[in-house]
DNA sequence: CGCCATTATTTGCATTTACAAATAACAGCG
DNA sequence: CGCTGTTATTTGTAAATGCAAATAATGGCG
């Protein structure tokens, strides 16, 4: 055990890295990907989201995000609409075949939810996730000064 | 709060994006990216390491590996051989140049480190790395049985 | 020794990604 | 109402990524 095993973000992107890739793999004989399920879970929890709202929430770069959605799009997934209250933004929506992959895909996901916490009882699990979400807060609280200048 | 936050690898891809932007925005300057700090630090960790063993400490696939490799050989960071060996395998051997980023790299790695473990006690920090390394662990004995057949 | 299955790395190639610039629409103010 | 600065998204373009195939070398075994 090096130096490395004890440095968090290391430890973070290894866990991260491992989960998604075999999330991945498992999931490409269903013609998805994880970053299409990420758009699919993030509609799941609220859709007609705008673009800049599922980049935040999805961690995927807008641009990316922009291509992407394009993709599926054309595989019927989804669909974008104009905001009605705000034309520049643009609303997207599961359609129901969107739906249908999304919910073929969450009993996958819950079942790495389970494998990746297995062992864990449910107040570590519990820990182990505010713990996460303080992390993120921690790193988040570092950037958010930059948009505050002026 | 809806149910992504309340799924694991959410949060951890969500911590581990955040830390890992804001990382290699900071970086850049010098040159440098996350990906190549990654190598760095395993070498440094432990110079001489093959391609294989790297990609595996990283998390970065191996071709993937072999072509950021090619980089920071021209950039003169790092220097190929061949494993005396074993003639197939090849290590990896940080150049002086190399070891020069690596430590001006290390305190922004550093500062990284507390920064995203601000408002954790030592135990609760100690408590966080074990539970990272018991999500990898997991999740890798999901895969291994793969490796196992025949 | 020579063959064969296995292991380590690289290469081919199509896709994904991200930064920066461009476009489109808003909001406030003269 | 018409500027002006800001916000939301897309597009241009070059680089990074990952799967699969190719290459190179090993080890075991007849």
């Amino acid at each position: 055990m090096g130096p490395l095993d004890g440095y968090l973000p290391y430890l973070l992107n290894r866990a991260g890295s491992r989960i998604a890739t075999a999330f991945s793999e498992e999931v490409r004989p269903l013609g998805a990907t994880l970053q299409t399920w990420r758009v699919l879970a993030a509609l799941h929890e609220r859709d007609g989201r705008r673009m800049g709202d599922l980049s935040e929430t999805t961690s995927i770069e807008v641009s990316t995000l922009t291509r992407l959605v394009d993709g599926m799009e054309k595989k019927g997934l989804v669909s974008r609409r104009r905001d009605a209250a705000d034309a520049r933004a643009v609303t997207l929506h599961a359609t129901p075949a969107g739906r249908r992959l999304t919910q073929r895909l969450l009993p996958i996901a819950e079942r790495y939810e389970t494998v990746a916490l297995a062992g864990f009882n449910a107040v570590e699990a519990k820990a182990v996730k505010a713990a996460l979400r303080r992390l993120y807060a921690n790193i988040d609280a570092l950037e958010k000064p930059h948009r505050l200048r002026g």
